[in-house]
Formats: structure tokens, sequence, C-alpha cells
DNA sequence: TTCGTCACGGTTGAC
DNA sequence: TGGTCAACCGTGACG
């Protein structure tokens, strides 16, 4: 990101509909942008030669109470959408906020929901104050408090085929034991035999077809484990817990699943694969990895990581031996460079669960221009508690390396 | 008025 | 490389 295209955004209209009524009626024309944050907000430490151009920002100091000391307020180069005009396929909903359909909402609107909703804010003045629709309000506290998650689970990609070689296998030997076996009977005997459990037995009409199209004709040669069966894979025990979920960091393939440098991945633990299961499974609430590991906050290239390397970010995520209220360590070393507002609200949001193409979103500006990485608010951790589990949230990193998908796209 | 639910149109990523 | 499929998304409407 070029400086002259850095101070392109900051001179256009830009909106941030979650802020305040006042904000995103100034992005409608209205170059002054003017943000209700308090007034030391305007102080926050600039990220770089790049931030000086914020100066050019004419802020209204006035206060939104209820954004006061919270997240939002405390970072808002989180809720600022300068690039907003270019976005060409952002819409805007009946309250007047910009969403990109068929896109989660940033982690910073999401944790904001959580926020909200334990400060005591009813979902209907949440949805209305950060111009989200009730139902999405609701569907993100409903996921928080079932999974303790405020991530969006795992767009995209394909199930684990529960049709393995094994499962293939098992098929062919009871099928040449028992010609005249039913499929229905094969099912059963797969779940008899531990073969498969319920969870990622095969359909009946899966077992119909693997008869139909892989075993057939019998007298034939085992085409089938002679070729794909030459290297033979054990049986997936797919999670009980959860269906389509792994036993261990390994994905079907066993692609995919690195860990990062200096990462172990240890048996149990919570390297998942993509989507399966989603981010909010048991096993992704109990992850615990990459918040130790810098490599695994923002990826290699100084962008988040995948979700498959994230064990979503979770309160169990930072047990409270790595540091004070599960505050990391690492992360207080941070704070002590870059001091911030005191706050009884703090929150861990994963530096992200979207892939990185999920990051770049339509909310948010090329951070690597816009705030400067390892920046005082990428930090910050606070915690924000579960209910029923006493566990918290830290959100130490909303990453911000979001640059915006069309530039992504621009760039294909 | 509030809130849970669901259809819808959309995006994404594995295959 | 492009298509298909099935997951997810947030919105908006309904009750």
């Amino acid at each position: 990101m070029d400086r002259h295209s850095t101070t392109l955004r900051l001179n256009e209209p830009c909106t941030r509909f979650y802020c305040s009524r006042e904000l995103a009626i100034s992005t409608r024309g209205c170059r002054t942008l003017r943000l209700g944050l308090p007034e030391s907000l305007a102080c926050l430490p600039s990220p770089g030669p790049e931030a000086s151009q914020a100066d050019k920002l004419r802020l209204n100091t006035t206060v939104i109470p209820s954004l006061e000391g919270t997240m939002s307020a405390r970072f808002p180069e989180l809720y600022l959408e300068p690039n907003y005009k270019k976005q060409t396929y952002g819409e805007v909903n009946q309250l007047g906020g910009v969403f990109v359909n068929g896109r989660p909402l940033p982690n910073a609107i999401r944790l904001r929901i959580v926020e909200l909703a334990q400060l005591g804010i009813r979902p209907c003045d949440i949805s209305r104050q950060l111009r989200v629709s009730h139902g999405c309000v609701s569907k993100i506290l409903a996921r928080y408090n079932e999974t303790g998650s405020i991530l969006p689970g795992a767009i995209g990609g394909s199930k684990p085929r529960v049709t393995t070689p094994n499962v293939v296998k098992s098929i062919r030997e009871y099928k040449q034991g028992d010609p005249g076996i039913f499929a229905w009977e094969i099912r059963d005997r797969l779940l008899a035999d531990g073969v498969c459990d319920k969870y990622n037995v095969p359909s009946v009409s899966s077992i119909s077809r693997i008869l139909r199209n892989k075993i057939g004709n019998l007298s034939q040669p085992a085409q089938y484990e002679s070729g794909k069966q030459a290297q033979p894979q054990p049986s997936i025990s797919y999670n009980h817990l959860y269906p389509y979920s792994y036993p261990n960091a390994m994905s079907p393939s066993g692609a995919k699943m690195s860990s990062p440098p200096g990462v172990p991945v240890t048996g149990g633990h919570v390297s998942i694969s993509r989507g399966w299961p989603s981010a909010h499974t048991v096993s992704n609430i109990l992850g615990i990895r990459a918040f130790m590991d810098p490599t695994a906050v923002t990826g290699p290239e100084g962008y988040p990581p995948k979700l498959e390397d994230w064990g979503s970010v979770n309160r169990a995520a930072f047990p409270s031996a790595h540091g004070v209220n599960g505050l990391d360590k690492s992360s207080l070393d941070v704070d002590i460079k870059y001091p911030q507002p005191s706050s009884t609200l703090s929150s861990y949001v994963p530096p992200c669960a979207y892939s990185p193409s999920n990051q770049y979103g339509v909310y948010s500006g090329p951070a690597g221009s816009y705030v400067g990485p390892g920046h005082h608010w990428q930090a910050q951790g606070t915690s924000l508690p579960h209910p029923g589990s006493g566990m918290a949230i830290h959100s130490g990193d909303i990453h911000s390396s979001m640059p915006f998908k069309h530039a992504v796209r621009d760039g294909r």
C-alpha cells in the first residue's frame, strides 16, 4: 500500500456503521469524518508515518457513552471503514449498517455484540446500536452462549468422506461373505463391528452406491484394493462427540494440518481441519494453540492464519497459568509498551478465525497502512467471561491485518 | 416490543 | 482450470 493510496482513503468519505448514527450519516457525502470517540482516543499512538494522515481527520470528541471504555472505543481503528466508498459489494441493511452478503461480520463487531450483551444490554438494543440485524445478534449470542466462541464457522469446503478405503473393504468382505446381504444390513454390521461409528457410518444409499460402483462384480479383481488400498489407511474413527470431527490433529487427508513452527501438535489437540468440525466444536473450544505462537497469530506473510491454523479462539484456549487473568504474558509485555486505558471489559479476539480471504472483508481497511502491525490495540487483552465457564475470551488480537478484499481479488 | 426461527441470496473452499 | 456441492454467512420477515 503506497502512501498515495492511503491518503486517498483517509480523505474519502468513510463509514463506520457500527459506531454511531452520526458517523453513518457522515459517510454519505460529508467528507468530515466524525467519530463518536472519547477525546483521549484522538491521541492514540501513531502506527507509523502514514498515520499522520489521520491528523487530517477532524475528530468529533462527542463520546458515545455506551462505547466509552470498550474495545470499540479504545480501538477505533477496528471500527473504521475508511475505504467503504471503494467497496462495490457492500450492502446496507435496514438499520443503516453495512454488511457483505455471505460474509461474516468482522470479529470486532462480533466481539462488540458479546461485550454489550454481557453488559446487560438487550439484544434488540445491541442490534440497533451496532446496526446489525437482530437475527444476527441473536445468532452470534446464541453461538457464544453455546460454544464460547465469537467466531464464525468455517465457510466452504467439503465433508470428510465416510467411504474410506477401510469401509469399502469391509463392505466388500460383507458382500463376499453374503452376496444377498442388504445395504442396511451392511450398515448395521459396520456399526456392530466397529468399522464405523454412528457419526461416520455411510448411509444406506451410499452403501448401495459402493456396492454398485466400487464392488459391483465381485468376480473381478479387487481393483479398489489394488489401487487406493495400496497404502492401507486406518479407519477414520471420528470423534464421537461431534460428527465429522477428528480424533487428533490430522485431517482425513493428513494434509493442511500443519502446525506452526514451535508448536508441537499433540494428541487430542485442537488443530482441526477447516470446517470439519466447524470453529465451534468441543475440541475447538478446548483449543489452545496459536496464542503463544506469533506465527500463528499472523501468518507467515503477516496475515491472519487460516481457520484450520486456529483452534478457534475461545476461553479455554488460554489457561490462567499463562498469565494474569488469562492474559498471556506476551500480551502483558506489549501492554507495557503500549499502555491502555483500564477497562473492566477486555476481550480476546483471535487474531482471526477467518481464512485470509475472509479477512479481506469490506469492514476493515488495510492494516498495513492504516494501522501498523504490532500496535497497541493488537496486543490488547482483557477477559470476556463466558457464562458458565468462568473462562475468558481474550481479545488480544483482533487482527486488523485485513486488507481489502477487492485488493486481493484484483490481484488474481 | 422483543426475540427465536427460517428462507433467501450470497460466499467460500474441498473435491 | 472450472464446475459442483455443501458448508457457512447476515438479512429480513414471520409469528
